[in-house]
Formats: C-alpha cells, structure tokens, sequence
DNA sequence: TGCCCTTTGAAGTGC
DNA sequence: GCACTTCAAAGGGCA
C-alpha cells in the first residue's frame, strides 16, 4: 500500500497542490525554484513524450513501411471503446490500483479478460509473454498480476456483480484497443479459436501472422487472413498497423469487420442505434467505422451550421445539411488524461458516493498527477497512438472540423464577469465538490483501496526536492505536467502559465477568466487541504491551509494574479 | 431538453 | 512564439 506511506505519502498529490497557500515569502523564495521545477517538469514532460515517440516512432515507422494491406475493420472509436470498458467492467472491480499493474498495455489482456474469446486461455501466456517483450517498463509482476489466463471464469462475463480483480483489467489502452474491438468479441468465442502459436524451436508464444491470428477474430471467412494483428501497429513483428489507410485516405472505405451475432446483440445493447452501423451504407462515407464517428444528427448541435468548418460549408443550405448528414462527426482523439479518466471513472464512481462527474474529474485530475511518471508515460503512448491513429483513419480531419459543433457556452460570452462573481462562483463550487472529495478522497485513502495511485514513493523519493516543504517538486518528481494546482501555482508564482498547461485556460472558467481573470477563477482544490487534514498536518501544511484560507477569506483574488489588470 | 460543471491535453486561432 | 479557445468524456445538477 504505497499510499499510506505517511511522509509525503498523502495521496492524490496533495503535496503539491499545497504550493500554492505558501507565504509569499516562501513564494517568492520558491518562484525561482519553482520556475526551474516548472522547466524541468516541462522538460521532464517533454522529454517523456519525444521518448515514446521515439521508442515507437522505430515500431510505427516501420510498421508504415512494412505496412502490407492490413485491412482492419474497424469499428466505431466510441463503440469499441465503450464496449470495452462495458466488458472490463464486468470483469473489473474496483480492486487496488497499483502501478506496477499498469503494465503494460496488456492488449493482450483484453483477450484474457473477455475469457470467452480464449476459452482455452491460450493467448495469455503468449500475451504475457509478448508484453514483456514489447513493453520493457512493464513490470513481470505486472503481468503475473493479471488474471490468470488458465483459470477463465466463464461466467464471470455475465456477472454482474463486479469480481475483485485487477484494477488494470481496464487499462489505459483498452480504448486503443477498442478501436477494433471486434476483434475480442467475448463471449463469441471462435469455435475456429486456435491456442497461442509457439515457436515450435523455442516453446516461446511468437507473434503470430496476420493470418495465424485471424482464427481469433470471429471474421467471416473472407475477412479471415486480412485482418492484421490488432496490436500491429504495436507490433513490431507485424510491422503493420491496425488501419492501413489507403492511398485516398480518408475517403477509402475499409472493409467492414463482420460482426457475428453475439458481438452485434452486445454492442447493439450497449450502444446507442446511432453508433451501430445504420448507415445508409452501413458505415460511415469514409468507409471508417470508427469510435470518433458520432452520428451528425446526434452529436451535432442545431444551428451549428456557422460554425462549421469550411469543409462542412455548402452553397446552398439545403445541399449543406445534407452534407452535415453524411460529414459525420468524427471526434477529436482522447488524449492521455482522457483516457485515464475513462479508465478509471468507474473505480472513483465506485469507490465513492460521488456521482457527479465534474466531482469526480477533479479527483481524477489530482490522482493523474499523482501518477507516477511511468504510469502516466503509458497514457501519453496511448493518447500518442490514438492521435496517430486517428490521423491515419482521418487523414483530411482537423480538429478545427469540430470547432463550433458545440454550442458555445455561455459563460464564454460574459466579457463582464469580475474577480467578485469568480471568487463567489468558485467558493460555491468549491462548496459543492468539497464533501465529495473528501467522502471519496478520504476513506480511500484510508482503507487504500484505490487512492492507489499515488507518486509512488520511490519515485518521489527519486526527486531531491524530497522535504516536505518543497511539495511542488517533490509531489511531482514524475508528473509531466503541471497540475491544475500546479498551473494555479505557477499563475500565482509566476503568472504564466506553463507549456502545455496553456490550456489552463480551458473549459469554463477559463474563457471567460483567461484574460485577467484571479488564478482562482478555478475552484481551488480543497480536496487538497482535506488530505492534509486527514493526516498530521506539516507546519507547511498548516501554513498553506492557513494561507489559504486566509486568502479566500479576505479575497485577496486580485494579488494573486499577476495578469490581472 | 440541453447546457453547465470539472478535469487535462491536443490542436486550432489570432496576434 | 505566446496567449487563448475549443473540444474530447462523463453524468448529475439545474434552468
């Protein structure tokens, strides 16, 4: 149980989020330090990124060379993913969320889980195996930690009562993996299903060919041998990508992935009608069924049209519409916060009484910065690998084609907004999430079940800014990004906001706080002070709480914020 | 019924 | 290049 580790073993990062109710003196002792911090956390991020790109860019280059005709099918983005996480969870729990278990994409999990798909648990050790290969930062224990592939629990698939198990059944990459997800159609297991393929001279599982492995798709026999690997984009050995785009890209169709009964009644119940493939032809125009395509007359937002991307524009209304009918609406790629969330809303929703979602975010948000640096690198590959392959589906896509599909909000059109109605708005929300938080963020913590996620404390521990004062660097040794605390932190050490954390400005209160709006016209993570309460709390922390409440008392907003006018 | 809230990150726009 | 905006998911809250 790392996270009960006392010292800076708070969870959520905690630690980190107290930065920001530093004494000035303290602050502007740490501005310059937090600044480097920042750098290197930017660096850090950075640095993480370029080296997963680098270390798949080799794969993915090759793959792309090599690329043969892999003519997956895909499926809808959305679909497959919910599907998924439809199927994990059923087979999830809730169970402890451990780092090591983040192991590695177990692509090959998914197989495992949805245990019908290998009804003989031939695949899992291969998987394993595989894994291990692929994934270097995976971690053995990671991997023995998955469900034991020999011992499927046929009917764990249709309890519904979620079984303790391994909380990273879900993980990060199941929405990659859901871009195809037919291709693990549980509960349809191939009659056809063929054991793992050994290496006959070594006994090793060996990748196996597009069309060895094509038994385990439940194909129509003209798909079978055309379907590559579903991780053929992660796989070296195959050198091939999930989807191939054809030389006309984004207009090519692809051949539809046959979809067997049970798979159909299964993502047909768990889908709404718009997601299944309607389409006049079956698909989407592109040819793509893919998760990001959502259904224009669902997804869109009615008078969207004068905003829509100069693509979506037609001469005459009438003729535009029409397109708008058939441009379906192809979803932005979920990055790696996204996907993390997506993973693990169902545990926090589960392990909380929170239900609302905006509650629930701001816990996810701080447990993603409490992720290890590792662990996140997995949600930077995935989002990584969406994006590309999101990009090879939708060549022509830009996200600038959803711009305006959205009604704008109204906030976003209230230039008038004061520090006053930010600081008021914010005490309320903060009001309003605070008891979930700490309903949730507590008694998690505490009986450590999932609060799991915590910095591991070798990781901070890695950090030299290891006192406890300095909980900024040392709360996110690993975190590639500044947190939203750590992004109010810098406004309120620095005012400007860092790198990719631009986006400070994002959603709600940042369009229309952006500008000269207090650092605080974000709730401010109480949550955070509630973990310091929770446990002895540092002079630093009594100092932070003090300060900070010191600072919504007296609504000092305009002094915390440099940009402010 | 549909927007708001909340989170982070990616990508777009504008200067 | 920087600052800012929009959207991605999710679902309860609320007008």
């Amino acid at each position: 149980m790392p996270q009960l580790n006392g010292g800076g073993g708070d969870d959520l990062g905690a630690n980190d989020e107290m930065i920001s109710f530093k004494d000035e003196g303290e602050q502007e002792e740490k501005i310059s330090e937090n600044v480097s911090a920042e750098r290197d956390l930017d660096d850090l991020k950075s640095s993480l990124v370029n080296e997963s790109e680098n270390n798949s860019s080799s794969s993915d280059s090759e793959q792309a060379e090599r690329r043969p005709q892999p003519r997956p099918d895909l499926d809808s983005y959305e679909k497959t993913r919910d599907y998924f996480s439809e199927a994990l969870r059923r087979q999830q729990d809730g169970g402890f969320f451990k780092s090591p278990h983040y192991p590695g994409y177990p692509f090959l999990m998914i197989p495992d889980l949805t245990n019908p798909y290998l009804s003989n648990g031939a695949l899992s050790p291969s998987a394993r195996t595989y894994l291990q290969m692929k994934w270097p930062l995976l971690d053995v224990p990671g991997a023995a930690g998955l469900k034991d592939p020999r011992s499927p629990t046929p009917g764990h698939l249709s309890n519904k009562v979620p079984v303790v198990q391994h909380a990273h059944h879900v993980h990060p990459l199941t929405p990659l993996i859901t871009y195809s997800n037919e291709h693990f159609s549980p509960g349809t297991p191939p009659s056809h299903l063929s054991p793992e393929i050994l290496d006959p001279k070594t006994g090793i599982p060996r990748t196996p060919h597009p069309s060895e492995l094509s038994p385990y798709y439940p194909l129509s026999p003209g798909a079978v041998g055309q379907i590559p690997h579903p991780l053929g984009w992660l796989v070296p050995q195959q050198g091939q990508h999930m989807y191939s785009i054809p030389p006309g890209g984004f207009r090519h169709p692809y051949p539809a992935l046959a979809m067997n009964a049970s798979m159909s009644s299964l993502v047909s119940s768990r889908f709404s009608p718009h997601m299944m493939p309607h389409h006049p032809h079956g698909m989407h125009q592109t040819g793509i069924p893919h998760p990001a395509i959502v259904s224009p007359a669902i997804k869109q937002e009615p008078n969207s049209h004068d905003h829509m991307s100069p693509s979506m524009h037609s001469k005459s209304p009438g003729p535009a519409k029409k397109e708008e009918d058939k441009k379906p609406h192809i979803k932005k790629p979920l990055n790696a916060f996204m996907l993390y969330m997506k993973e693990m809303r169902a545990k926090v929703v589960a392990e909380c009484t929170l239900k609302e979602s905006a509650a629930i975010n701001q816990i996810l948000g701080r447990r993603w910065h409490s992720l290890s640096r590792e662990e996140q690198a997995k949600y930077y590959e995935l989002a990584r690998k969406e994006r590309q392959l999101h990009s090879q589906l939708y060549p022509g896509w830009s996200a600038r084609d959803n711009y305006g599909k959205r009604k704008k909000r109204k906030r976003d059109n209230k230039p008038d907004s004061t520090p006053e109605d930010f600081s008021i708005r914010n005490k309320n929300q903060c009001v309003q999430y605070l008891p979930s938080e700490k309903m949730c963020d507590s008694p998690a913590s505490s009986h450590g079940s999932m609060l799991d996620s915590p910095a591991t404390p070798s990781a901070a521990l890695a950090s030299p800014a290891a006192p406890a004062a300095t909980h900024s660097e040392q709360a996110q040794p690993l975190s590639l990004t500044t947190k939203p605390e750590g992004r109010l932190h810098h406004h309120f050490l620095t005012g400007k906001p860092s790198g990719s954390a631009s986006s400070s400005s994002s959603s709600s209160s940042s369009s229309s706080s952006s500008h000269s709006a207090p650092i605080f016209s974000r709730p401010i993570p109480f949550s955070s002070l509630h973990h310091s309460m929770l446990s002895p709390p540092s002079p630093f922390h009594q100092a932070a709480l003090h300060s900070h409440h010191a600072l919504f008392q007296s609504q000092p907003l305009s002094l915390v914020t440099k940009s402010s006018d």
